[in-house]
DNA sequence: CACCAGACGACACATATGTGACGTCAATGG
DNA sequence: CCATTGACGTCACATATGTGTCGTCTGGTG
């Protein structure tokens, strides 16, 4: 596999944008295309596949009244919230995050201001909001990465997540360098304290909007099956009562921090500092983060919430 | 047919997101979709090709190089415009309109501010931009049709145009309540004059961004096709050296207006109002209109240009 | 020079899609 | 009450699409 949004050569950028044009736009048969423009169907029909792909061409809905509208309205009255974006879970049982991420890529298109500042976590969630992202050129937006590096980079990373978040936006990207987990304590907080990091985490009050997602602690959490966390820690954080984090703030299912070791490992802004963002959107989907988005919600942590239909029934229900 | 985009009622517009999401975000089968729903599959079709048709599901295409770039760096440089969108022309020759008017509907969706005070136009290309444009709730837009309008309702007739942009921002709506010609000049000048004339007309000073068309002469002209205006005025228009107009403004090669009678028929704004406009945007496509573009930059009404390929070119090279 | 990996073209074929023909049914109007 | 009409379901079928296989070419690489 190639680089998952190889930007190629201006050329083939230039090719790409045709094809779809012709396809998208006008209508054209595949066959077609690639006899106008001298290539093989089977061609045509990668490139567009590549295109959907990586974002390169964008299919949004635009409807006042989108497919789960009472939900929406049934989240926004139980738990106060500003908005609240459902959509539709997948049909097969399938992966619920970029459908979750395409709809809040969307959203932060359509809210980030002209040159504001967005501060995003990471996750496949984030991840498909990127890839959704309305490009940007030359508006002069800021993207904060909220947490450390992984250092073995798994399918999804977070400083790549941030990478992709900025070139969408044309925008500079700031990136807390550290680790997630700091090995120690007194790492951490050394850490916490030097230059580069304590000046991006001090941007995180100056934040127009943050993008956070939940990470949750059930036995199909991602993070856990890509070993960013051991099986010990997680089942020691579960025993402590934890349903999950946002950002590294590990909650219990009523929205306060759990006491646990690794609270204290972790570089990632202050939770006072997060709440001072005027516009927090909360994307997570699929039903094992209903705890920890409730968490989430009771923490304050969300202003907007962004998920999927299963998730939004079980918390509307209760 | 029913009307070309019935919001229909809510359970309705709510099935219609349902499938698009399904289709388009999540890429299950018609098939699929139609057992889940327990609809047949041909509705599933029906429905999915009324929702491209009508701009319920906008393709965007975002490339920072786009289709036709080396052309839009040429028409940027010869003319000195501020910015040149060119879209590929339709394969077998077929209508520019619909394309042109798709990219002009993404461009000022991504320009017109919030709160934003929009000037249109009339025609085909206009009424596709209005089919393309992301759709706002509440941001208190403004939209002013900048000419009168045609008591014989055509396919396109400059009321329908502006509503239906009017609701894509969901903005308040100002119409010169006066036909596009008036029959004499006294009638025109009264009219001008007269109080819900005048004050419309007094906005376009205080437009950010106009969306203009431009309307050429030629044999294969719609307005001719359509019958707004009569072959005898055709013919003198060409006489008096018109090679096209600009909301209402007949113009000559060079750009200047045109001795004619009919220019002290038409109700529309001032040339000057128009310049004053921080933004003139100008979407015409196809050879038959180059001569009218060209004229209508000369004139100082378009700062960003959006055309298609075989326009540009003959603009280029000529 | 021999070799090999990978890109690409030429098929081939199973599905998916768009559309037409035709029958049914319910609402509408005389 | 009955005829008309139009919306919608079923079936059918021509295209369009997605994908797999195989052979060729090309550009490294030892």
């Amino acid at each position: 596999m190639t680089l998952p949004d190889a930007a190629e050569n201006a050329a083939d950028a230039a090719q790409m944008a045709r094809i779809c044009w012709y396809y998208f736009k006008e209508g054209q048969t595949q066959e077609a295309i690639a006899q106008r423009l001298k290539i093989t169907r089977k061609r045509v029909n990668q490139i567009l596949g590549d295109a959907r792909q990586n974002g390169f061409v964008q299919i949004t809905i635009a409807s006042s009244i989108g497919p789960c509208h009472e939900l929406e309205t049934a989240l926004v009255a139980t738990f106060g919230l500003r908005q609240a974006i459902v959509v539709p879970s997948p049909l097969a049982g399938g992966d619920a995050r970029p459908l979750v991420g395409a709809a809040a890529g969307q959203y932060v298109s359509e809210h980030l201001p002209p040159a504001g500042a967005l501060g995003i976590s990471w996750g496949g969630t984030i991840n498909a909001a990127a890839q959704n992202l309305a490009r940007r050129r030359g508006m002069n937006n800021r993207v904060v990465l909220l947490c450390g590096g992984l250092a073995e980079s798994t399918l999804v990373n977070p400083y790549d997540n941030a990478a992709m978040m900025a070139r969408a936006l044309d925008a500079t990207c700031y990136y807390i360098t550290a680790p997630m987990f700091a090995e120690s304590r007194t790492l951490r907080d050394a850490l916490v304290a030097s230059e580069p990091i304590r000046s991006v985490l001090a941007m995180v009050p100056t934040l127009d909007l943050a993008l956070l997602s939940a990470i949750d602690l059930s036995k199909q959490s991602k993070p856990l099956e890509y070993g960013v966390i051991s099986r010990a820690t997680w089942q020691s954080l579960r025993d402590a009562g934890a349903v999950g984090d946002i950002c590294g703030h590990y909650l219990d299912a009523e929205g306060h921090t759990v006491d646990h070791p690794l609270t204290s490992l972790v570089v990632s802004p202050k939770l006072d500092d997060l709440r001072r963002v005027p516009e927090l959107v909360l994307a997570a989907g699929s039903r094992q983060k209903v705890a920890i988005i409730r968490a989430a919600i009771r923490a304050g942590l969300c202003h907007v919430l962004i998920t999927d239909e299963d998730a939004a029934k079980d918390l509307a229900q209760g």
